[in-house]
RNA sequence: CGCGGGGUGGAGCAGCUUGGUAGCUCGUCGGGCUCAUAACCCGAAGGUCGUAGGUUCAAAUCCUUCCUCCGCAA
């Protein structure tokens, strides 16, 4: 507990929650920036981002820049000692970035430089990775390409999702900070600078990568499928439909079918065959009903079985 | 008023247009067959058809109200 120094907390989503959360136990919290509310669902209603939630609760002063290269005044008139950001969302002007006397400190999900920008974790496992971590860093004003101060790594398992990670990563990105921001203060730490050339970039999640793509291997389907889970979850198309797939199994068995086509149904699933052989669609959603396992989608097809040699687009 | 699809035994669906005995694929329970089984055979339980009202001799079905779930778009 250290009500000295003043901190300004960034951040927007679920995930950087844990680490709010540790720094208003710590020190003292004297305001937080988030994302501004935008309209979300079919009701135009406005969302409440989990980081608002938290500076409502514990009723500190909440800043919701529409553009805080712009809109930073505010923020500097609180006079903060050191910035914390994690998963805030914008790009941070050098004007805050030079006023804290202790820096601003950035919590990355991934182990820089890989995975630099906004959806390191996803990519991570999409991308077939074993394992990724936190990183500690001072901010600069390229993207995530800041002074690393502290890592910690932990193994992507088999069965991992974008959730799980997410929920393991938040916890760990406070454990880290918590540990390292008092040597932070103290100026007890090292500066390590990034290697440009190792650099690799993981941008925001679009529409057409949630996509699966059929025309890969089983691994490398099954890797989008859960790195895309539980958020914002991978789709195909079945019938002209859209349909969002949250898990799947690998198989083994050999197809000589084009990729993409649907080669068996069952318990296992909905089997799909890729480049080097079936994979089983297990936990599907298809458009406008809920999320449910391919085993109970097939039971309410009269005859599911006209269903094999469709082909997933 | 952004567009659209739903709410029917525990699950997923059909039935609704052309009102008239509650259906299908599973699951569950009991029994049988089998060395055995998640396989097969026989049988059983389980639903005021989201809510409220209206039309009708009669409403899951037609009309209206409200609640609620979901896909897209932002």
């Amino acid at each position: 507990m250290n009500q000295e120094i003043k901190v300004v907390f960034m951040g927007t989503p679920d995930f950087s929650v844990p680490v709010l959360k540790m720094l208003i136990e710590q020190y003292r919290v004297v305001g937080i920036v988030a994302q501004p509310d935008k309209p979300v669902g079919r009701a135009g209603k406005m969302s409440i981002s989990p980081v608002k939630k938290v500076a409502l609760e514990e009723n500190i002063p909440l800043y919701q820049p529409v553009k805080i290269r712009k809109e930073y005044e505010e923020i500097l008139a609180l006079e903060p000692d050191v910035i914390v950001t994690c998963a805030y969302g914008q790009i941070i002007p050098k004007a805050i970035l030079d006023y804290p006397k202790y820096g601003c400190i950035n919590v990355h999900a991934s182990l820089l430089p890989k995975h630099r920008g906004g959806a390191p974790i996803h990519h991570a496992i999409m991308e077939g990775d074993t394992k990724t971590g936190i990183t500690i860093m001072y901010m600069d004003v390229g993207m995530d390409d800041g002074d690393i101060i502290r890592q910690k790594e932990i193994p992507i398992l088999e069965e991992d999702t974008a959730e799980t990670l997410f929920e393991k990563l938040s916890v760990l990105g406070a454990d880290l900070l918590k540990e390292t921001l008092p040597d932070i203060l103290t100026g007890n730490v090292q500066r390590i600078k990034q290697n440009p050339e190792e650099a690799t970039f993981s941008y925001n999640i679009s529409k057409e990568d949630e996509k699966i793509d059929f025309m890969k291997t089983r691994r490398e389907v099954y890797n989008h499928i859960r790195g895309l889970n539980s958020f914002p979850v991978a789709y195909t198309i079945l019938d002209g439909k859209r349909m969002k797939v949250w898990e799947s199994k690998m198989g083994d068995a050999k197809t000589k079918q084009p990729c993409g086509t649907i080669t068996s149904i069952g318990k296992e699933g909905i089997g799909v065959a890729t480049l080097d052989g079936e994979i089983f669609l297990t936990e599907i959603q298809p458009e406008g009903k809920k999320r449910m396992r391919a085993v109970d989608y097939l039971n309410g097809i009269a005859n599911k079985e006209s269903l094999v040699g469709k082909v997933l687009e």
